[in-house]
DNA sequence: CCAGGATGAGAGAGCGCTCTCTCATGTCTC
DNA sequence: GAGACATGAGAGAGCGCTCTCTCATCCTGG
């Protein structure tokens, strides 16, 4: 069959002649206006099924200037996105409240300039009701402030760097989240503690470090600082880094699991013992944490929760018309357009 | 500043009247169309970007039937598509060349019947050209179908399920695979060669262990066959199960990288040398593969590659006015809409 | 039995754009 | 210098939908 031959779709119009009322009869319908006569109601519903009709979303939003369609757009390598499992569960989080609220999600992962300037076009076209922004850099990124600028409801994951935007967010506590590991290192006897970074243009990177740094206090060892990308590979070269430069290292706080299953492997293949020789905390809890070789002591943060807040965020902007019940496990009131979701140590074995 | 106080984005009819030009002028100069005078053109772009004018894709979409998006839909939890690289390197290779056609490509992971649902609706209602479609199972999913009948341009990546669709597709050359690794396990000798297979609900599953069967032929051990799910966890808990039930094993397919990595695990736990004691060959080549311990022969697969022909592909049938150069490694011609991309064996260490 | 209010269906405008047609210029040729 | 032809800009219809008005019909109560 040859692409002319593609069939005209139905319209209203076609449903409506159908069914042998008029167009606003049938969107009526489609709609679940209750005010349509039983009877007429499923006279409707016959003629869209045996037509197969399905209305068109860009009429539909022309006129009405809603999509029920959100992003989600992750400036990151897609390696990164797909090897991390944070990201998983944010995407996670994020659809479950969207198709709660009978939005849909699209993902974007724009890698370079290019891509990134494609996908606001995109979003600025009108094709979405809001965007939720994640895995920001502190490289200039020009999407929050065009988007905002635009008048696009916006809902960052983690701490904005330009505050001054007055950007709602949702982050976690990292920087308590550092302080945490600190503190669990130093209360099982560790003395000189070094620490595996997260990348230094990211604010869950920065935090962690800062938490850290401030809860060690006079202890902190900046020439125990090496620094990761939050991925396994480089969790790994960062800690033959420091095995290198400091062999006496008896303690690590690894600012995501992912770099603290790198620094495992690190360790293993130098002959140091977890936690004998090197005690090690993460951050995340991410699934494998528990069933790595020893268990992962880690930093939980609650990743699919900061997906629904953040939508949950996004949706009292974009769409204040629906009304949404509370949700559940928030530490402040959810109109808090500033949420910081709290973090709690995992004690397992590795710490 | 309240929601409310959200600006009305500008129209051509703004900009027109700012240009002091008529709106076909406008859109003339905003789609680049050249008949018209640079001096003109030059006042519309000067009040476009005073405006901070963006073109409505709604508006576009209703008159013109084109969106300029494409989506790709991936059946599978976000968890499994997180977590393989799989994914990653498909997205990559769709990203790449829809953005080289100028098009956006849109990411859903529905995880259930109701976000299906979603997604279908979707894409049914005119948001995009086209569908692209991977991670099939074989358990009935009417998404295909109702794609088709309503007359969406699909491609799928794989083998589908149900060839009387007529639809297209691009598959790896799974069979042939699966017969490569038999056979490199067979010419260094090994004798008692198990497989962990994939899901045995996808094509690549099934294909991969077809492979491996018929060029094994009278050495096919059936009692050496696990299943798995392409994890590396599912991967650790086959070859485990595998050792205790044959612990004489001495070759072992398996039908992922990520599984030939969690036998490597597996195998280690259990005292076994790669490839000393098992010689292990796995399938995909992800980039882990190299740097395992020991490096994994592999069977390599083009899955960016893939991913661009797919692309290439739906343009072919969604935008058959877009005229697109060659995509260069085609085992065929480009309009062939059955692709099926060779494989390679690459040997490293463990087999 | 009829005014008055519900109730429920239709008419029609218009969302922001594209694209065909039409028409006013400017340019050339003989 | 007049006719033929480019060239380039405007007019206007209409894509498929929503939503406000308007109006026909039915049920009340006095």
């Amino acid at each position: 069959m040859p692409a002319s031959a593609r069939p005209k779709r139905p319209s209203l119009e076609d449903v409506a002649a159908r069914a042998g009322v008029s167009r606003a009869t049938v969107s009526r319908v489609v709609n679940g206006t209750p005010t349509v006569d039983a009877a007429i109601a499923a006279r409707v519903d016959q003629a869209v099924r045996e037509l197969g009709y399905q209305p068109n979303l860009s009429a539909r939003a022309l006129v009405s200037k809603r999509t029920d369609t959100l992003a989600l757009v992750a400036s990151e390598s897609d390696a990164r996105v797909f090897g991390d499992p944070f990201f998983s569960r944010i995407v996670r989080g994020s659809t479950l409240e969207a198709s709660a609220a009978g939005m849909q999600l699209v993902l974007f992962m724009p890698q370079d300039p290019d891509e990134l300037d494609r996908a606001e076009r995109y979003v600025r076209s009108g094709a979405v009701d809001g965007v939720l922004l994640i895995s920001q850099h502190e490289t200039y990124d020009p999407l929050p402030g065009a988007l905002i600028q635009a008048g696009i409801p916006v809902v960052i994951g983690g701490r904005p760097f330009d505050e001054s935007l007055g950007v709602a967010y949702v982050d976690n506590d990292n920087v308590t989240g550092g302080r945490l590991a600190a503190r669990r290192l130093v209360e099982i006897g560790r003395r000189r503690i070094g620490t595996i970074t997260g990348p230094q243009d990211m604010s869950a990177g920065i935090d962690r470090l800062e938490g850290f740094r401030s809860e060690l206090g006079e202890a902190f060892r900046p020439d125990l600082v090496v620094h990761g990308e939050f991925t396994q590979q480089s969790g790994m070269e960062a800690a033959r880094r420091l095995l290198a430069d400091a062999p006496d290292v008896d303690g690590l706080f690894a600012a995501s699991d992912l770099m603290a299953l790198g620094a495992f492997q690190a360790l293993h293949q130098a002959g140091r013992r977890v936690p004998e020789d090197v005690a090690v905390v993460g951050f995340d809890d991410i699934q494998v944490a528990a069933s790595a070789f020893p268990p992962l002591t880690t930093v939980r943060q609650q990743t699919v929760l900061q997906g629904r807040a953040m939508v949950r965020l996004l949706m009292a902007r974009a769409r204040p018309d629906l009304e949404l019940p509370p949700l559940p496990g928030l530490p402040g009131p959810a109109s808090d357009p500033h949420l910081v979701l709290p973090v709690e140590l995992v004690v397992r074995e590795s710490a």
